[in-house]
RNA sequence: GCGGGUGUGGCGGAAUGGUAGACGCCGGGGACUUAAAAUCCCCUGUCCUCUGGACGUGUGGGUUCGAGUCCCACCACCCGCACCA
């Protein structure tokens, strides 16, 4: 017997020695074996390790373990997505430089890692701060420049009428600056682009390829994409000029009874420049934030103009208003309002008065039934219509398209939703976009010999706003075109733009490029990429546009990044709190001022009970975060490990719970005990525990390869269980050590050390996964349901592959099964071979 | 508002259209111990007339010999919405 504890104290910083001693983790690409790009969504630096991420690395961490046990040559990297705005902040708030707040971040989180024992290759650590990162990101975006990927335009952003700064959405809390409180405006600005849209068709069409990843990530994409067929016209207007408007429901025309503008288009401009109402109108559209969610719940509201638009098709003249939720940056900034099939245009309707018409209907004699309380967006027959009566949606479309490229007032016409990139960010801490500013050159690129252009570290953050804009001696340069006096751009780019090729630079990190194509060759496209599902659209979409952007260059040689996507779910925690009785705040308390039992809570400072809130996402608001430190301090790391895999699938949240970690816990001892029961001594064969072994083995891989971690655990619940209560045999000394391979991927301390101690030379983490004898699988025995009228009154065990007659027979033979028949007359009975037998009555 | 997802015991969940609740947590009972910790064993969806039976997978309908699984409608919650990363 042994009685010893497993001591994760003692045993883990002994284990991540010995593997950081032996280089275990360094992929070596010159390996003959075959190649894993196994990769986890890098962190931002943001201080501490957040629960979620240890949760997406660990599986990452599982997969690169039992890839390398399977004979792959793993490159499992980890790096940092290290600029962003936090690190502005901490600047304001506490005076601290970002990159100096930033490095530090990033030595406490790596140190943490360590602490988790994950098979990482350090060798390859990157932070996209580090000009030797920046400077190769400005050199691919010079050469996206040079092949007519970049340009300029203006565009919206936040400004803080107060702070004199563009603000970011999330620094828009209703309307309003959050610092300053100010009201925020929309405010038009030059800014840097990047065509994603001349990609449009073929990131829609790559979806197709993508077949390892969520079918819901790739609709969401496609839907992000928008491609829509519609019709392209023009209306006439009453002072002689036109308006071009794009619908998607050419069919719906008869039904339009309004034209409505975005506040920013020329038109409404127009219009606004004689109209001080319209002007008016427009200057509150320029209030509130920008986001589209802002946009589209705020109520709508419009502005009539004193121009009327002619039907083409009527020939009557619609209103033409100027609307706050017509957007200039989708189709031509117009739209036409069909308040019966447009929710949008219903409601303008009943604000404004407006006629809503029926034109689409379940049938014909539909054309008088009026709309209830909401529009009717659907398919259907067309009413009310003319010549339309009676088509169907499609071909209405198709027949109103004809007619206006026919007569010319209109064309057929492929809308993308999608729009071009604008990577400009009016701050310090990002990639300085390599061009300046020449008044006789116009923006010339930097010359690629001059890069990287690296930030000042001389700068203040006491004043709002861009510390580079403010920044003379930085600031001004000279031309690189004809070297007279130009000024620097003073955007950086948007980190999206980081996170686009670092998988990249993973690969290979020479000092004079971006990347070294055969060692990309080697080892990209990555294998299993892992992340959040808040990154299914915007990451994933920037990312695959940027490698087609440089396959399009010759650059690489493949055009998806990630052959094969997992998004996984986030860590919640039960939430604690009491409200204040005057001001009726809530206040929330931290898990480790709580005492917790199995109804109630209380706050350990008082001893009086607290409201338990609902399980929610972690967040630092709630204060329901766990440290990752202070639980493997008290845990070990295999156990918290083993927490991150256990019961919640993994693309669904994951609930922490204390009860759940110590359960945990004694699992991790509760294997260490079977290290006692390993006697190579042990004599004779277990026939039933060989095959539970060999079983496990099959299952534990397959569950593993498809992601399923909480199925691979509950596995290997199941084997520790059959070895414990088996008598010692060969087969069950056999059993132990495989067990130790099979959780090896996923608690390799405990794995390292029980490896060990039974005698096996060498690590576990260079060993390979087991073997299995593919005759131990076939089973002999099947259980089968016997039902009467689909309800189960018995269970039969048969020779797997028994005949239908004999089941129908031996089902019928069954006192339970003839007690619920009682008699009545058998009209059918249906039998499934080795599942089951149904007697209908 | 629009797009995407999720919903099964007290809790996390399992279940190629075929035995609902595997496995784990919590809880209850017992063994061991001077005692405790640790460990081990048993029980644990609800209800009833309890050697059996009825009900039960967010709600309401439907298809089927058979539905957690497929179809329709609805409800609740979560994620994203282009300057958070």
């Amino acid at each position: 017997m042994n009685d010893t504890r497993f001591d994760p104290s003692s045993a883990d910083g002994r284990w991540q020695k010995a593997w950081d001693e032996a280089e275990c983790f360094r992929a070596d690409s010159a390996s003959d074996r075959p190649k894993s790009y196994v990769l986890e969504m890098f962190p931002y630096p943001s201080g501490r390790i957040h629960i979620g991420h240890v949760r997406n690395y660990t599986m990452g961490d599982v997969l690169a373990r039992y890839k390398a046990m399977r004979g792959h040559e793993v490159l499992h990297p980890m790096g940092w997505d290290a600029f962003g705005m936090p690190a502005e902040n901490a600047a304001m708030e506490k005076g601290v430089h970002p990159g100096k707040w930033t490095r530090e971040n990033i030595e406490s989180m790596k140190a943490q890692l360590k602490r988790l024992g994950f098979a990482l290759d350090w060798s390859r650590e990157l932070a996209t701060c580090e000009p030797e990162y920046y400077g190769h990101e400005q050199a691919l975006f010079i050469d996206l420049f040079e092949a007519g990927l970049v340009y300029r335009k203006e565009s919206e952003v936040n400004w803080d009428p107060v702070d004199q700064t563009v603000l970011a959405n999330e620094q828009v809390i209703e309307g309003r600056g959050w610092r300053s409180g100010a009201e925020v405006e929309k405010r038009k600005l030059a800014q840097w682009f990047l065509k994603i849209t001349d990609f449009a068709e073929e990131l829609l069409d790559g979806l197709e390829s993508l077949d390892k990843w969520p079918d819901k990530v790739r609709l969401m994409q496609e839907n992000w994409i928008g491609k829509s067929r519609g019709l392209q016209l023009a209306f006439d207007l009453s002072d002689g000029g036109r308006v071009a408007v794009y619908s998607t429901r050419p069919d719906t025309i008869y039904g339009a009874s309004f034209v409505a503008v975005a506040p920013d288009h020329p038109i409404a401009q127009a219009v606004a420049a004689k109209d001080p109402g319209a002007a008016a109108f427009i200057e509150e559209c320029k209030r509130g934030g920008t986001t589209a969610a802002d946009l589209e719940t705020a109520e709508k509201k419009g502005y009539l103009t004193a121009l009327t638009a002619r039907h083409p098709l009527l020939g009557s003249e619609l209103p033409l208003f100027i609307a706050n939720f017509v957007l200039m940056d989708y189709g031509t900034g117009a739209v036409m309002g069909v308040p019966g099939h447009d929710q949008r245009d219903f409601d303008f309707a009943r604000k404004y008065d407006l006629p809503i018409l029926r034109v689409v209907g379940v049938s014909a004699a539909d054309a008088d039934r009026p709309l209830g309380t909401t529009a009717e967006p659907g398919e259907g027959v067309l009413v009310n219509s003319g010549p339309l009566d009676g088509m169907d949606v499609d071909s209405a479309k198709q027949w109103v398209i004809d007619r206006a490229e026919r007569e010319g007032w209109g064309e057929g016409k492929t809308v993308w939703r999608l729009r071009d990139w604008g990577v400009s960010r009016q701050r310090y801490w990002g990639t300085p976009i390599p061009f300046v500013h020449c008044d006789a050159c116009g923006v010339v690129p930097v010359r690629k010999a001059d890069l990287p252009v690296t930030l000042p570290e001389d700068i203040d953050f006491a004043t709002p706003g861009n510390p580079l804009a403010r920044h003379e001696s930085w600031k001004n340069t000279t031309c690189p075109k004809c070297g007279g006096a130009a000024v620097r751009e003073t955007d950086t780019l948007d980190t999206f733009v980081d996170s686009s090729w670092y998988f990249l630079r993973f690969a290979s990190q020479p000092a004079d490029r971006p990347f070294e194509p055969e060692e990309v060759a080697k080892w990209l496209p990555v294998e299993q990429y892992i992340g959040g599902i808040e990154h299914a659209i915007l990451h994933l979409l920037y990312a695959r546009f940027w490698t087609r952007a440089l396959a399009r260059l010759g650059m690489v040689e493949f055009t998806e990044p990630f052959a094969s996507l997992f998004t996984q779910g986030m860590v919640t925690h039960e939430t604690y709190f009491r409200r204040e009785p005057d001001s009726g705040r809530m206040v929330y308390f931290a898990p480790e001022e709580i005492a917790r039992d199995a109804k109630s809570a209380v706050l350990k400072e008082d001893g009086f009970p607290v409201s338990i809130g609902r399980v929610v996402k972690m967040s630092k608001s709630k204060r329901n975060v766990v440290d990752p430190d202070t639980i493997i301090a008290q845990y070990g790391a295999d156990a918290v490990r083993w927490f991150m895999l256990s019961d919640s699938p993994p693309e669904r949240d994951l609930p922490w719970s204390e009860s759940g970690i110590e359960g945990c816990a004694r699992f991790v001892q509760r294997v260490w005990r079977l290290v006692g029961e390993h006697d190579p001594a042990a004599q004779g064969e277990d026939a039933d525990l060989a095959r539970k072994t060999a079983r496990s083995v099959h299952d534990v891989a397959e569950t593993i390869e498809a992601l399923h971690f909480n199925k691979a655990v509950a596995k290997l619940y199941e084997l520790v269980g059959a070895l414990e209560k088996a008598a010692p045999s060969a087969s069950r000394t056999r059993g132990i050590q495989t067990l130790f391979q099979l959780v090896a991927p996923m608690m390799p301390h405990l794995a390292e050390e029980a490896w060990h101690s039974i005698g096996q030379l060498g690590l576990i983490a260079n060993a390979p996964w087991p073997e299995v004898d593919e005759s131990l699988l076939v089973e002999d025995e099947v259980t089968i349901a016997v039902q009467h009228r689909g309800k189960l009154r018995d269970t039969l065990t048969v020779p797997k592959g028994a005949s239908k007659e004999t089941l129908e027979e031996l089902a019928l033979a069954s006192d339970k099964v003839q007690r619920s028949i009682d008699g009545a007359e058998i009209r059918k009975v249906i039998v499934v071979p080795d599942r089951l037998v149904n007697i209908v009555t």
